[in-house]
RNA sequence: GCGACAGUGGCGUAGUUGGUAACGCGCGACCUUGCCAAGGUCGAGACCGCGGGUUCGAGCCCCGUCUGUCGCUCCA
């Protein structure tokens, strides 16, 4: 069987999982809907790593902050002057270049010194220094360069009935600032103490250049962020700590070790105020990507917001009756990503007749926790439905069901199937006398016969993770 | 933004030298069956991305445009 991105799309779209946005109106680069199934997924997801990161976690709590915020937040992350990157073509091979990787480059190439850092120069200063050295392009040797544009990462917009600069703001780039900026106010309103983590879930928005493979990459997506507060010095242990405890969280959800990897970033690859970062890596049909980005910040973020607001972010240790700014671990889990990855990872065809004999079937191995529709309810025949319906309506209170009483048994089956449903009940004649169902299981198609009246009781155990 | 390719019912496709759209799957109703995609009957659904041109006539030719896919530059 042969795992490929085209099947999974095909088979997200057919059934309700994901959708290419805007279709009717031709579409809108890399937009993704989530369909009838799709957000009973996702919304599953986020409920699991709601209760593991949150509801049972004795250290974290959550908020929900704002999409915009003061742009002097983004001014004090850095997401404001420093990662608008200065691109310029060159017209004669359309290879696009970095400006001040080239110049950097020519520079060290030809042993000049810049008058100053190349951070430091403007668009302007950039564009006079190609033109004076006239500097080849790298790739053809070419000297025909268009002028340098700035790409800004940030999606802008105005706040208020007039568009100016004034009143220019950004859509978040990454939801930890909301918890940066609201450090004191979790502190002091939930009574934690350090160690504690400020957990969140919300959508990002980032003009990536070159989005693609489904909702792997996308421009606006949804982020599941924690920020965990501890004492300078105690950060790789809590480090080492999260590292394995979300890598647990994936594997118990059904994620398996072979197609997952841990990957230390070397000290050149990290971001600037990161003293180390582990990518929680997943084997996509299209290769290794990105889930998890588990990075110690230290005391960047909240050190830049105390410089930049001049209010104090210092918290009192009264156990060692000191104060300072606490160290951050930021495990930042991308639930577009990681939904991709629950999809890729329960997906599989098989063989459930002979070998002369094929009759393949499509499933979706989803962790009960994580399948969309957890009972499929379905009459032996359309005159069985008023029973059927009753326990359809029953276990519809606990649990999302799906009642069908189209097509065939067998064909229902696979329809339930191919979308992950756990479990199937049929209600039978016998039914109607024994007061009993079958219940078949979908990755054994084992089946079992159950009091209707236990029925409750049954899946509440089989819930039970 | 540049380059390459593509655009026909929900999906996958066919459409011969241009003459007003076909097939499979899927979907719906009914009958049949009665525990793993059976069978039958009937039915809904595209004016061929959009605009213009050539022509007596274009899904098939030309121009433009939009959208998508892939590659490149980038990814805190």
């Amino acid at each position: 069987m042969e795992k490929t991105m085209d099947k999974i799309v095909a088979l997200a779209k057919a059934r309700g999982f994901v959708y290419p946005g805007s279709e009717i109106y031709g579409g809108l680069a890399n937009t993704w809907d989530y369909g009838n199934l799709g957000v009973e997924l996702k919304n599953n997801v986020k409920k699991a790593w709601w209760q593991k990161f949150v509801q049972e976690n004795p250290y974290n709590v959550g908020v929900d902050c704002a999409i915009l915020m003061n742009p002097q937040t983004w001014v004090a992350s850095g997401h404001l002057g420093g990662f608008s990157d200065p691109l310029m073509d060159c017209r004669q091979c359309h290879e696009r270049f970095r400006a001040d990787q080239v110049i950097e480059g020519f520079a060290s190439e030809n042993g000049l010194e810049l008058e100053k850092p190349i951070d430091a120069f403007t668009k302007e200063e950039m564009e006079a220094y190609v033109k004076e050295k006239n500097i080849a392009c790298p790739s053809c040797g070419g000297h025909d360069w268009t002028e340098i544009r700035q790409f800004n990462l940030m999606f802008k917009t105005f706040q208020g009935v007039t568009e100016d600069a004034k009143n220019t703001v950004y859509l978040r780039p990454e939801t930890a600032q909301g918890i940066f900026v609201n450090f004191k106010n979790v502190a002091r309103t939930s009574r934690k103490k350090i160690p504690f983590g400020i957990a969140q879930i919300g959508k990002s928005f980032r003009n990536e250049i070159t989005p693609g493979n489904s909702t792997f990459r996308t421009r606006e997506f949804e982020q599941m962020e924690l920020e965990f507060f501890c004492e300078p010095g105690t950060d790789l242990e809590w480090f080492q700590y999260w590292r394995g405890f979300c890598r647990d969280w994936l594997i118990s959800l059904g994620i398996k070790e072979d197609e997952m990897r841990l990957r230390d970033h070397d000290p050149a690859e990290l971001a600037f105020y990161s003293k180390g970062t582990t990518d929680i890596e997943f084997l996509f049909p299209f290769g290794w990507g990105e889930l998890w980005g588990i990075a110690d910040r230290t005391d960047y973020d909240l050190g830049r917001h105390q410089e930049t607001s001049k209010q104090d972010l210092t918290y009192f240790d009264d156990s060692k009756n000191e104060k300072y700014l606490p160290y951050v671990i930021e495990p930042s889990l991308g639930a577009d990503r990681v939904v991709l990855a629950f999809l890729c990872a329960a997906y599989d065809e098989e063989n459930i007749g002979t070998e002369d004999k094929p009759d393949m079937r499509t499933v979706l191995h989803f962790h009960p926790a994580l399948a969309p529709v957890k009972i499929g309810v379905l009459p032996l025949s359309k005159k069985l439905n008023e029973g059927a319906e009753k326990i359809y309506t029953e276990l519809s209170k606990y649990y999302n069901c799906e009642f069908d009483d189209r097509g065939n048994i067998g064909k229902r089956y696979r329809r339930q199937d191919e979308i992950g449903t756990p479990w199937c009940i049929t209600y039978d004649f016998d039914s109607e006398e024994d007061h009993k169902v079958t219940v078949r299981e979908r990755d054994t198609m084992e089946q079992e016969r159950i009091a209707i009246e236990d029925l409750p009781a049954y899946f509440a155990e089989k819930m039970r993770f």
